[in-house]
DNA sequence: TAGATTGTTAATCGATTAACAATC
DNA sequence: TAGATTGTTAATCGATTAACAATC
């Protein structure tokens, strides 16, 4: 089953969830799991993943559970990661450039293709896969190689403006690392990373006490 | 009201999204908002602001709504931010290096105060808050500076076994950026930052056909 | 005062879980 | 077969929203 209506967004939110567990089981020579033993390890009750997957199909078998292997490819068919996806960074700060180096992309369907900043001493720079152009190169790179997808690590300042340009030149989803909520048109999609709201989800179960 | 007993999770996880917003808007000159404009900004209901906010006490006024110096006060106690972390991190990869130099931890209740890597070839990197160490002298720095949060920043396969001496030496909340599910004895709280999951959930959303 | 907006209640909505027949 | 585990239903649980009296 290659997608269904109404899936409700916290599901979609955990299958990468179980596509990230099950590739580890997987890499450690697992063949077969059961929704109990996934559960287990992830937090999360076997009613659940159960219910999660069958949205999409059968997968399983009752009394041998789940083929690793096959469960693997539906999900990466259901997420749309079965193929890889081009993507740019916009700005190459050290957030930026630590994205850009980071390998764990590639094996998980996305590779980094391009680095836009308007440093003219980072201009240049670069390894195989990409190198840092101009931003007023963005529109135009972005058309030429149809991407959709951009990693936002400018000030938060800007964010806003490259966002508008970024969306504009065609980008459809956007992981914004600037912290500020972006204003986007309907059917472009934004996810945020901000590690300060993390640390203070945490602190606020910390006893004062202990600082 | 300090702590009050049985708030929902999911109500903590938005007070960041709340003070980082009221943060801009006080950044901006602006001194009172209601539950409709903050709502309208984050993409909330006006309900659950006010909801979530009177679980932790009167905070607004009818007819003019919320101061917004006052409402900062309040939730920066609540989720005691009010007073500054002291924080390592462990990695100085390309990612445990952008992290140390972010600008934007000490405005909001937190310093990175040391780096730890088994590199000796960036032991003594620094700046005037933190340098780094190896990984020898972590435990021990830990004790001694009483630090009780820790970012992750080791590559997967060693995670899960720095995690075990964080949490052994004292640290009761990990930011983790490896992509596994870290074990740790209850009373110790992780979050997690993977930024493939954040782009996985987005291409479920994007045509086929534009990748 | 009149208008605006809070805090809170009750209703609604949606998500999670328990349980079990089906079946490998 | 006997044991295990699925997919699914119904019940439970919890979160969100609508509505409004209170009141600044």
């Amino acid at each position: 089953m290659v997608s269904s209506p109404n899936i409700p967004d916290i599901v979609i939110g955990r299958l990468p969830i179980y596509l990230r567990a099950l590739t580890q089981m997987s890499q450690q020579g697992q063949t077969f799991t059961s929704s109990h033993e996934l559960g287990q390890r992830l937090g999360i009750s076997s009613a659940q993943i159960r219910k999660d997957l069958s949205l999409f199909g059968d997968f399983g078998k009752q009394g041998t559970g789940y083929q690793i292997s096959h469960l693997l490819t539906q999900l990466k068919q259901i997420l749309q990661v079965n193929h890889e996806w081009p993507m740019i960074i916009v700005g190459a700060g050290d957030l930026g450039r630590a994205l850009a180096h980071y390998r764990g992309f590639v094996s998980r369907g996305f590779r980094v293709v391009g680095v836009f900043d308007n440093d003219p001493a980072k201009i240049g720079m670069g390894n195989g896969d990409w190198q840092v152009y101009g931003m007023d190169q963005m529109v135009s790179f972005i058309h030429k190689r149809r991407v959709k997808i951009a990693m936002l690590a400018v000030p938060a300042e800007t964010a806003q403006e490259v966002s508008d340009r970024l969306v504009d030149a065609g980008i459809r989803a956007i992981l914004s690392y600037a912290p500020i909520t972006l204003v986007v048109p309907s059917g472009v999609h934004v996810q945020y990373i901000d590690p300060v709201m993390h640390l203070q989800r945490m602190t606020y179960y910390l006893k004062s006490d202990e600082r």
